[in-house]
DNA sequence: TCAAAAGTGTTGCTGGTACACCCATGT
DNA sequence: ACATGGGTGTACCAGCAACACTTTTGA
């Protein structure tokens, strides 16, 4: 108790919703808590922040710690600032949602070496806090926002086929694509490179390699262009 | 000094971007400080949380104290943590941006009553701590969505021309549009009630006047419909 | 040779854009 | 009568949606 204000202050936490996906699912990566409150339930990994780190700075310090995920994509979702959501004391957290590539192993492995799982999102538990609302509304601005930025890449390996991006919108978007139409769509716009590779170990027709070109989307977006699936 | 803790904690704050739009100009709403940090300097009205109260509270409740406006459109932006954004102490801030019609003459006369005063965005003066910043993702955030949610409507009077709502679109993306292909698109939506009633002391033939149909826009947006300009 | 997914074009329709003139009203 | 903005329709074009069969490969 060493810390003295004149005024009571609120603690400030960072949470983060990680989305990963995995073969027919959008999963999530959930910690079990071993502390009360909610001792034993499913809860986002986050943390308090540090007085001398950004708060981007602890949500990546915090999911490093808490996952080992590092280098991923992570951006800003919301503040959450109900009056009662913490039991114990007034707790408002700023939420983040990361986008993580399932396919890396070793992005497995470090995250199995802990309390943590990956849950499919239509099967959460019921999570600890208000952590249930702030997972809704990361799900909502990533269903929405895919659509119009190419983050969709993030969940994918460095090099995908057609099939698995579309397959990707499919899942986030919880609707068929037309295979024609799609594949004529993200190809026209210009921001995929074409490898001379094709995928292996398939028991059939191995399908074309493509990388996304982030130089070239950039060059194109400051001419005005527009990504849109 | 009379709370303490025993961790150090940042202090938390709520600031509003607040837009009008008058006459040919997007506006918005700032406050003249009279301490220093920054004394003199021009600011975003906004204030510390208080521990009763939700975030979206305390950034209604400063509005209210600071520049007097009451029943605003209120939309939380983003949460700004750089470390020394104050040169104080540790302070986070939660932005929001807030959307009033300044037609409502009352409004006027409430935010004269301060050292509050309207500038035009693209004529602001610099600015204390990084209000610059949250002012121009404010902007950004306004642009990017006025065409995809109806909420322009906020900044006008209950009671518009749809002279008046294609200037307000003009104005906000800076662009012209075509009057006849405005008119035609906003009415196909079915979202305006046209009232049997002319916009008055007008020097020209009078403009019908519509009203925003709430219900409806909520209406169709449960079926589906996507509002889009 | 079978199973599985890869890869490939055309047509119709919808909705966006471009564009110019007459009308109503107040001064 | 004139100045000012209100109000209106059409033609073209681009891009989206619907749709089925052949090819390649590994088992």
């Amino acid at each position: 108790m060493k810390y003295s204000y004149e005024y009571p202050r609120a603690a400030l936490t960072v949470d983060c919703v990680v989305f990963g996906l995995y073969e027919d699912d959008l999963q999530i990566l959930l910690i079990q808590r071993d502390l009360p409150p909610f001792e034993g339930d499913w809860a986002l990994p986050g943390g308090f922040v540090r007085l001398e780190e950004t708060l981007d700075e602890a949500a990546l310090r915090e999911l490093s710690e808490e996952t080992g995920l590092k280098n991923v994509y992570l951006e800003q979702l919301y503040s959450f600032g109900t009056v009662n959501r913490d039991p114990r004391e007034r707790v408002v957290t700023v939420a983040y949602y990361a986008l993580v590539n399932l396919s890396d192993h070793r992005v497995q492995a470090a995250t199995d070496a802990r309390n943590a799982a990956w849950f499919a999102v239509d099967d959460i538990p019921s999570l600890a806090f208000d952590h249930d609302q702030i997972l809704e509304m990361a799900h909502e601005r990533l269903r929405g926002k895919v659509r119009y930025q190419p983050i969709g890449f993030e969940l994918l390996p460095p090099k995908f086929t057609l099939r698995q991006i579309q397959h990707l919108y499919e899942v986030i978007l919880d609707r068929p694509l037309d295979k024609r139409n799609f594949r004529k769509k993200i190809l026209s716009m210009g921001i995929l490179i074409e490898l001379d590779e094709v995928e292996t170990d398939v028991a059939h027709r191995a399908a074309r390699l493509y990388q996304f070109d982030r130089r070239k989307y950039k060059r194109l977006t400051k001419q005005g262009f527009h990504f849109e699936i």
